[in-house]
DNA sequence: CTATTTAGTTAGGAGTACAAACTAATGAGC
DNA sequence: GCTCATTAGTTTGTACTCCTAACTAAATAG
């Protein structure tokens, strides 16, 4: 008997799955670069604008510690791509009236153009996306939200705003296996493939729900296994 | 009448797979920025020198424009970041013999037991990864590879050392469910989970050989459902 | 009404990224 | 053999990224 190399488990699992996303992480980065590139942005500055576009309906102004949180860097840094686009017409800087330490970051009419356009960058991933079978797409789906809210509660990512941390989010309420979970908000029955990650109508829900609702969740899976 | 919110589609299922990995590859960045920097080493740094270790066992030394096609950056940009580490007495730069205008890079004593620490950054994902069940796992292993060959394909990702591509990967040649997959280069039979994205005994198969292999591999698949 | 906490900026240092221009060494054609 | 184009890598110059540490200035606590 030889032995087979592949029984010495040389890396599990887990880990080269941690090996694929490092190299899709690569090129989200030189996508990132390029798509920012040809609108004379960069990446950093891509983003910022794109979240002072998200935010707008909300709250119309963002500050500036909202903006260094969002993107996971350190408050100069911020402090200096703001500065940039502040330089290039895309955001207006103001004082807030209520705070007067504090800005008021808006977008410019220009800069709401250019956000539009900035926050379509990760399309280049479609093709890639939909090459994948639809029920690929939905595990896939479901998994990075797992992952994001793991490393989220791990502080290794921003909060952000998904349904699954919303005060809204009512899990596995209906018997409807199509749609499932309901939004209090919208008042609306909804799937999975629904699911949000950036909704602006979120509202965190205390830790407690939090945990509640995540376990429902986990939960209402429609496994293609069990048909009863 | 009210009419279901969700019922307009507002964004469709790929392009959220593409926010969220969005928002991984924000947490591979902030991450990759602290596990190399206590290091005393930056991303790119970090980068190369893992790249080094990885070619080193293959062919010895690598060469400038490797590191920069590895790393999807341009040659200035690698020769910076390979310079800072010959700084760092972490990779020796010699002229090649073979050819007197290229450079010959090898790694240090030292620098091959940093690489080693290096090349453990993605390892902060092995948490979230572990909260993903089993089968989970493996359908987003599969689908990590897709993504990664399609964004190959699309001359969006530089090309990896992957089982699919290799002139050695012979795809569902044995019957066991378990390991339907042959490696002609260490002769024995492996599974999906078993593939890797980054052999060093990785040789690349024609491109016509690749595309049938890719063909015989996508029929290969184990679905839950179809139990004969 | 001082003392502490915030919001944001500045300063300084190492690096990342790029394009464009520039050395050298190779290789191909005549 | 000797140009001439090609290739490998470096330099130059500009604009940012990212950090830490030190710094204003306004807001709040006691």
């Amino acid at each position: 008997m030889t032995g087979n190399p592949f029984d010495q488990e040389s890396d599990a699992l887990p880990r080269k799955v941690g090996t694929g996303l490092s190299k899709l992480g690569q090129a989200l980065r030189s996508q990132a670069w390029k798509g920012a590139g040809n609108q004379g942005l960069t990446p950093t500055q891509g983003q910022a604008l794109a979240f002072l576009a998200s935010i707008e309906p909300k709250q119309g102004a963002a500050r500036l510690a909202e903006v260094a949180e969002a993107l996971g860097i350190t408050r100069p840094t911020a402090s200096e791509a703001v500065g940039a686009l502040v330089r290039k017409d895309l955001v207006a800087k103001e004082r807030d009236p209520d705070d007067s330490r504090a800005v008021a970051l808006r977008l410019t009419e220009e800069g709401r153009a250019q956000a539009g356009r900035a926050a379509l960058w990760p399309d280049f991933l479609l093709a890639a996306v939909d090459d994948l079978e639809a029920m690929e797409q939905q595990v896939f789906y479901r998994a990075l939200i797992k992952m994001i809210r793991s490393l989220q509660q791990r502080g290794q990512i921003p909060v952000s705003q998904m349904c699954v941390t919303c005060r809204f989010f009512q899990p596995g309420v209906h018997d409807d296996a199509e749609r499932p979970h309901h939004c209090a908000f919208v008042d609306a029955p909804f799937g999975e493939r629904d699911l949000r990650l950036d909704c602006s109508d979120h509202v965190a829900a205390e830790p407690p729900l939090q945990e509640t609702n995540w376990s429902r969740f986990l939960e209402s899976v429609v496994r293609p296994q069990n048909d009863p």
